[in-house]
DNA sequence: TCAACGATTCAACGTATATTGAAGTGTTGA
DNA sequence: TCAACACTTCAATATACGTTGAATCGTTGA
């Protein structure tokens, strides 16, 4: 994870239709949704789904795999995961036990290594 | 954490200055920065500047504390991990044994129970 | 008291983003 | 074969965002 990879990722989850839609396909887990039962759930005209849609594919934040004349959306979990870890990975300049002045920071919440995502070529 | 308090969250950090900020104050941890040391850290004019740390501080990433004319800022570590949470929350509708079919999803990254993050009034 | 300083606010510009309807691409089933 | 269907791409418009210089506000120290 690098700054070009998860830029992509934030700008993508600062729309509203878009961090539904992503909310969406969390719930649904590995079964996803094809485009026109997204666009049911959530009240939002083809056109415009279909841009949101590319944009948070190209993000990575999703995949898509044709099934006939539909198309089947699922979220990629792991990279979301990736992104926590990047933010938080050099926490208190890797001395987490300063992080006792904070609320609850990174000292208690340590995240498990990271597998990597599956990138599209 | 809700849909209008995440939504802001993304906005914030959809912009390569903000990120760059953001990172920095987390590297810091909770001695954190005052203004004019990150825009000396991150080449960014005081006006430009002033611009991304309000963005910042409305949508509660960053908190700032007076210290005589400076302006001293510290970055939200919890909000950034109840937000992971609120997007995983109801993974694969919690059921997360279905997650199998994923590369490495929420059944084996279950996060630990999430404590309030610091609201200002 | 007041000039120097740190930081923010304001006004203005250029650019990027969100949304929509019309048109296009590929698939299905009669 | 071809009309109906699912979805995407294109073109156009309205809106929001990022950046900058000038002006402003509050604090400090002589």
């Amino acid at each position: 994870m690098d700054k070009s990879r998860a830029l992509p990722v934030f700008e993508s989850l600062s729309s509203g239709v878009r961090l539904d839609v992503y909310r969406l396909l969390v719930k649904r887990g590995p079964e996803g949704l094809v485009a026109g039962e997204i666009g049911a759930a959530l009240d939002v005209p083809p056109t415009n789904l279909s841009f949101h849609l590319k944009a948070l594919t190209q993000a990575q934040l999703l995949t898509v795999e044709q099934e006939g004349r539909y198309q089947r959306y699922r979220a990629n979990i792991p990279l979301m995961l990736d992104l926590i870890a990047y933010l938080t990975e050099e926490c208190c300049s890797g001395h987490p036990e300063q992080c006792a002045g904070l609320p609850t920071a990174c000292s208690d919440r340590v995240l498990p290594p990271i597998s990597p995502s599956p990138v599209k070529p």
